[in-house]
DNA sequence: ACAATAGTGTCTGTGAGACAGTATCGA
DNA sequence: TCGATACTGTCTCACAGACACTATTGT
């Protein structure tokens, strides 16, 4: 390999852009803020940090979160890296993005220093409209829509957009979030019994019969070892 | 957010790691080099190319895989992107890994310039000896040998590692040797008879019963649109 | 009583798993 | 004929899909 005496390449700067996910009212939103300064003042994007160089990337997106979010503790995974060459007009930057998953209830937020705001955007109305965010972020976000609609077949992601109790019936409209069409109650039920652990607490105050709450059970192998 | 104005962070170099995989009497094999240099001179290591200014991700890789093997039309993905702090000793290094799949029948390599030899490594050996690697690379390969062996339940990479014409019987060693466990010839077929397509081909001059060659039919949806 | 949502029973079809059987080559 | 591998038929069982039914609250 003709690598790894890097005299001969440039530098680089990296970024860690952030798609923080919750469901706001039955709907998907995506944590975006409205860029303060150019390029793309005024247009809306991802958050995202730069990585420190003592810093992993990891780290970096913990680091987003909780400055975007105030929150430490939120599921978050690593996206994908994006490398076009003019993504951003200013200079070469590789964009390492990474999804956070969040329930409404543990969200809070507020705008940076070099931000104007920071707002829930409906994910599916972002993607069929024709409104332009900053560099790639929008197709990054597409991307991540896709991925999403796709884990939640196979891992326990959508756990992470509900509350430490939540009812069934909650979980499911998670799902059919999701994966963009409804489900079947019964049938949902006996798929993710193995997942969850029936709790003594119910729901009140709703003019219709209590749930039940229930928490999530067992961890699901979608990490190596 | 507070990012994005990139003056306050260093920038640091970005690679692309390598790993090629293929499958030589019946085992999966990974494309390796013996580091001629320091660090880790003598020491067996992933190919890997630094990203030019002007070159993006997916264009390093392929030229990494060029260099490497002499390829151009092969498969690969992007994998994952490493960036602990300390995982090269001279500086930072962020590496971006790339996985290429390809038949043994198309492979061919040399080594390169700063490069002593370049091989095909048994991956079970490998990973459950205690042989190091230079920098992380031997996490970076369990990494991948764990997806390789989820993504070819729900997606169509095995197929990636035949020959464009295939027997079943053929495809269906690959799937095993990726699982890690025998599957039954029937329950087999009739999984994959779906993306295969009958050709008028047979094998001969064996000493058994000649087997009819297929190739592979529709595509497979494992990319967003 | 009624509206509304929670929750269950069960039939059907599909597909994975398991195994036994038949087919066709070279030697 | 025999060894070896190719290929097929079919039973069972688990589970997803579909739908109908019962249960329990507030008003």
């Amino acid at each position: 390999m003709k690598g790894y005496d890097s005299s001969q390449f440039e530098k680089m700067s990296v970024a860690v852009d952030l798609l923080v996910f919750t469901i706001e009212n039955d709907r998907l939103k995506i944590l975006l803020i409205e860029r303060s300064e150019d390029p793309y003042a005024n247009v809306s994007a991802l958050p995202g940090v730069f990585i420190g160089i003592k810093e992993t990337l990891d780290e970096a997106a913990k680091r987003g979160i909780r400055e975007e979010t105030g929150l430490t503790d939120i599921y978050f995974e690593q996206l994908y890296t994006f490398g076009e060459v003019e993504r951003d007009p200013r200079m070469r930057i590789i964009s390492v993005s990474y999804m956070a998953l969040v329930p409404l209830e543990k969200l809070k937020f507020s705008a940076g220093e070099r931000t104007l705001s920071v707002y829930l955007e409906d994910v599916e109305e972002l993607l069929s409209s024709d409104k332009k965010l900053a560099f790639d972020h929008k197709e990054i976000i597409r991307y991540a829509r896709w991925r999403l609609a796709n884990k939640v077949e196979y891992t326990d992601i959508a756990f992470h957009l509900v509350d430490e109790y939540f009812t069934l019936s909650g979980l499911q409209k998670v799902y059919e979030i999701l994966l963009g069409k409804k489900l079947y109650k019964a049938n949902f039920r006996k798929k993710i019994s193995s997942m969850t652990e029936e709790t003594d607490l119910v729901t009140s105050g709703d003019a219709h019969r209590p749930s039940r709450l229930y928490r999530k059970m067992d961890e699901n192998g979608d990490s190596p070892q």
